[in-house]
DNA sequence: ATGTCCACTGGAAGTGGA
């Protein structure tokens, strides 16, 4: 047995905040990471850098909004799939999915859907929707799917400093809300919630009248486990001290430590990634776990 | 409406997105 730390951050424009971010992986090491909002197309992604600090990477970039990536630590991520099925004409990269460590990690960055109502707010819930049935499919697979971003909902008033100035905002509506309802209808864990049930945890701090400074947040950033995952879920946190670096992302880096079955062969080295999906997954699956029954499954909160 | 930051355009400061 071995423990992983697998991390979601959105990253607010990768190439002013590479100090920042080599800063963080080197103090956490987690091993593997999602990044959001990259604001850079593909040929402007600091790949060589990350892995000169010891991290595979893949990317699917844009030019100045969105964009997704995924690192590894020690090996190159096996890219399963880039863009959600049923995307004709969306041409936005919003996600992104590897198997790297043992285990599948998807990589979104759901639409924000300002202004409300809109057709911003139309494509947030089209896309909402195209994710939510992607992954029904995902959670039936059985396998140890991860699903970290930023989903740019706040699942309840518990999870905001107060709700008042964001009423009328897209990341509260009760749509947007239902949507995400949904998705944890089908099984999956709310990993943070699921740790810390009775506590007020943010990820993201606007930069707006010094909410930082008076800690007023926002939980947006979620990581999803499928039913394979659960169980494994050790513990999750928020690096806050990054949201406190000079020049920060609005958003922390929000992280899990998963148990996981250590494979038989040496980690895989740099130059010698996972052979293949198939396989990663495989030596994940392999090695079933005792089931053990632990809080992470249940209760969700109730505070308003 | 406001607040602040990033990236793009164009070649300075304004705009879009968040």
């Amino acid at each position: 047995m071995k423990t992983i730390k697998l991390a979601t951050f959105n990253i607010n424009g990768v190439r002013s905040r590479m100090p920042a971010l080599l800063k963080w992986l080197a103090h956490e090491q987690p091993d593997i990471v999602c990044l959001q909002e990259l604001k850079a197309p593909d040929d402007a992604f600091p790949f060589a850098e990350l892995r000169a600090a010891g991290y595979g990477s893949i990317w699917h970039g844009q030019r100045a909004w969105n964009g997704v990536a995924i690192l590894a630590r020690g090996m190159d991520p096996i890219e399963s799939r880039r863009g959600l099925p049923g995307g004709k004409g969306d041409d936005q990269s919003r996600y992104i999915e590897a198997a790297a460590h043992g285990i599948i990690v998807g990589c979104l960055y759901l639409p924000n859907g300002n202004p409300q109502p809109g057709p911003k707010f139309d494509y947030k819930l089209a896309w909402f929707e195209r994710f939510i049935h992607y992954a029904a499919t995902l959670y039936r697979s059985g396998h140890p799917v991860v699903l970290a971003g930023d989903y740019n909902v706040v699942p309840t008033d518990f999870d905001i400093y107060n709700p008042r100035s964001w009423l009328k905002d897209a990341l509260l509506q009760p749509e947007s809300r239902a949507c995400y309802q949904r998705l944890l209808d089908q099984g999956w864990t709310d990993a943070l919630r699921a740790t810390h049930p009775d506590e007020r945890i943010y990820t993201f701090w606007d930069y707006f009248r010094r909410h930082w400074q008076t800690n007023s947040g926002l939980r947006i950033d979620h990581l999803l486990l499928s039913g394979e995952l659960a169980p494994r879920l050790k513990s999750a946190g928020v690096d806050r001290w990054v949201r406190d670096e000079p020049s920060p992302s609005d958003h922390a880096p929000t992280w899990i430590t998963l148990s996981v079955a250590s494979t038989r062969k040496k980690a895989a080295s740099k130059s010698n990634p996972v052979a293949t999906k198939k396989s990663a997954v495989k030596s994940a699956t392999a090695k079933k776990t005792a089931k053990r029954k632990t809080a992470a499954k249940k209760k969700t909160p109730t505070t308003r």
